[in-house]
DNA sequence: GTGAAGGCTGGAGCATGGTCAAGGGTCAAG
DNA sequence: CTTGACCCTTGACCATGCTCCAGCCTTCAC
């Protein structure tokens, strides 16, 4: 059994963080000793790093706590995770065009822009942005 | 003179968003009705427009804050300008770096379930999740 | 047994970028 | 002059994911 600290350095993380996790229904401790302290054991092990690594996946935490669910329902088949996992990866893969579209954006803003020291009043990335764009240049986000 | 609700209908934005730039110093109305109304001049229009593109660029209120003083220092060289936009488009591409990692993870975990009706106990997915990762995988991130 | 390290609870606070509501005043068309 | 659309201020609240604090209790090594 480890107790808060041991299982949080294991894996790299602090204690007021899994405390979070359980306020949040993610993680609950084992059991707890008399004295009140929160126990862990080895499927608390595997349960904490599976979340740590979803949310390193990109889920949120209110995904991952359906994940969790899904994972104890014997019922549920390995396409319903699967249909998460590839929703998240198209979610994943719209954040990565709108980012894109950003740096494309501020790649023109750049190139206009050459002359280190022209003066301020005179500086192209600032008049781009000033300018009006009817045809919304930066979309993909939102 | 523009009221704020033309002003926010015109930039396609709601008045509370613009009255939540003006707690945050970023936009002030030019003048006030005798009533107390705000009033916008084409000025606002420009700045409004300037605070809204570099937001779409991925700027953070706060930058677009430094932006802003930028653009009305006479002393600031372009340059100045120049090297912010450099650095935002750096901060991107990381950005962009990290859910790329998250996005490829997901499609290993995506290809080694296959089938899916598998049982959710036996998911290739979860499994996955629940892995130690020693040398974590997915990095680039943070 | 004692002292330091670690744990407990409850609650506040941070950063980001808004969003909403109550209770009122203002403006302009008819 | 009335009425409805609009605007005002103050202040709370949302989601996300923590992070930190005070004040107190437990555990463990020595």
């Amino acid at each position: 059994m480890l107790t808060i600290g041991k299982l949080a350095t294991l894996l790299g993380m602090t204690v007021d963080t899994l405390r979070f996790y359980e306020r949040e229904g993610l993680l609950a401790p084992a059991s707890k000793s008399e004295g009140g302290y929160r126990l862990y054991d080895e499927d608390s092990v595997v349960r904490l790093r599976f979340i740590k690594q979803a949310r390193d996946c990109g889920f949120t935490l209110g995904e991952i706590e359906q994940l969790l669910v899904l994972r104890g329902q014997s019922e549920a088949c390995c396409g319903d995770v699967r249909r998460r996992a590839i929703e998240k990866k198209l979610q994943l893969e719209g954040k990565i065009r709108a980012l894109a579209a950003m740096s494309k954006a501020l790649d023109h803003l750049i190139a206009d822009c050459s002359n280190e020291t022209h003066p301020i009043d005179g500086c192209p990335i600032l008049a781009a942005l000033e300018k009006a764009t009817t045809s919304s240049d930066v979309e993909g986000n939102k």
